[in-house]
DNA sequence: CGGGCTTGTCAAACGACGTTCGAGAAATGG
DNA sequence: CCATTTCTCGAACGTCGTTTGACAAGCCCG
């Protein structure tokens, strides 16, 4: 098989869908390769570049329907729900993701969709051409934080339910006369799954944005 | 002076605030401290450990007003100002904060604070228990893009500017019967710094925040 | 056909990283 | 005053991203 720029970026993905960020190393994916490290540095600037690719291989995969300005509500959280998918699909993409700015051009045919779908719908101009950093911030970041075996503040790598569970234990210990809210809603801060609290973000951000609809 | 668990988080926070997140190195640390990264061990369980740390120190900087429920919006769009200031003070402290949760009691503070905000403002409990997620994530992400250098799609680094001119210069060369609202909002996408989009988003989280309170 | 030139491969090495080890110094307490 | 705990730190291990330089393979042109 050859030694292709879309070879590496596939071998690349397999390691990374298959083992993680932390395993992904060059010469991780060289050995995918059958080779070593220093064969990827000629079809590839650095590691930096590979990440890039990599992102803009994966948001690649996304696909967006006839837009419906009559439905934009639930078009645009489709949208949302169809990234974080992709993020959870593709292990650590989110991580990767974060802070990188697709230059490909599925961005420019996401900003169009955007415009096709918004500006029906009355949202002036400039709030659709800022809202892509707004969502694919909050979508980013919120897949993000799933994806992390998220880190025990003493240290240590514990069982996710058993961080969950003393972070309960803290917020319980609180004296009861300066923190009687937060005691009272232990239960509600840390209940509801990821998807539910998805769906909160994206709701509250369509629920803001529709307040700049011109009522007509 | 003594080696303590302070003084190395302190020490830490001089490197970071000095030099970043790519030079805060065990060795680096430890040469501030004029000893080796050996030394640290003790005192710290690993640079993990340290981050978190970091992390807890930094956000003890923030200092929450009285709450005002009848100006809540205004309250709260504070908060999160003073959240984007203080990751941007403590350079790449944003890339650390993300993914991961404070224990510390800032964070009991913090909710406390937002139920004797927004609770007298008609807000329904599990909205509030929702949006310490939803803000922190957001004001987390936008300071940490804004805090990168932002990786240039090609690979090489070059300054901001040209990286931004490169982007638009990409956008404009975009087919106009393909793209036309894309290429008609060019200068919107593009145009606006960066305190005009966190004030976007802002703005439209708590709009969205506002169509949930109770019409009482 | 053949020789230079570009394109591609890859073992070996470099320096930096997080972390561990173990010998020792310093402080503590009985 | 000695035993024991607390703390320091030079040296080393393994891994990482990346560079170098020696080599092979394909290709164009006289």
């Amino acid at each position: 098989m050859p030694l292709t720029r879309e070879a590496i970026v596939e071998a690349a993905l397999r390691v990374l869908d298959r083992e993680g960020l932390e395993a992904l190393s060059m010469r991780r994916v060289g050995e995918e390769l059958g080779t070593g490290a220093a064969s990827l540095y000629w079809h590839v600037r650095n590691k930096e570049d590979l990440l890039q690719l990599l992102f803009e291989r994966t948001i690649g995969e996304i696909s967006l329907p006839d837009p419906d300005p009559s439905r934009w509500q639930e078009q645009l959280k489709d949208l949302a729900r169809q990234m974080r998918a992709l993020m959870n699909r593709h292990r650590d993409i989110a991580r990767i993701s974060l802070g990188r700015i697709p230059l490909g051009p599925t961005m420019a045919i996401v900003t169009e969709w955007l415009f096709e779908l918004l500006r029906p719908a009355g949202i002036p101009d400039r709030v659709i051409a800022y809202l892509g950093d707004l969502a694919g911030l909050y979508v980013g970041a919120h897949a993000y934080e799933e994806s992390l075996p998220f880190a025990s503040p003493t240290g240590e790598d514990l069982p996710p339910d058993q961080i969950l569970a003393m972070f309960k234990d803290y917020m319980r210990s609180l004296p009861a006369d300066r923190f009687p809210n937060t005691l009272a809603a232990v239960d509600l801060l840390f209940g509801g799954d990821a998807d539910e609290r998805f769906e909160f973000g994206i709701d509250v951000i369509v629920r803001g944005l529709a307040t700049f609809a011109a009522s007509d």
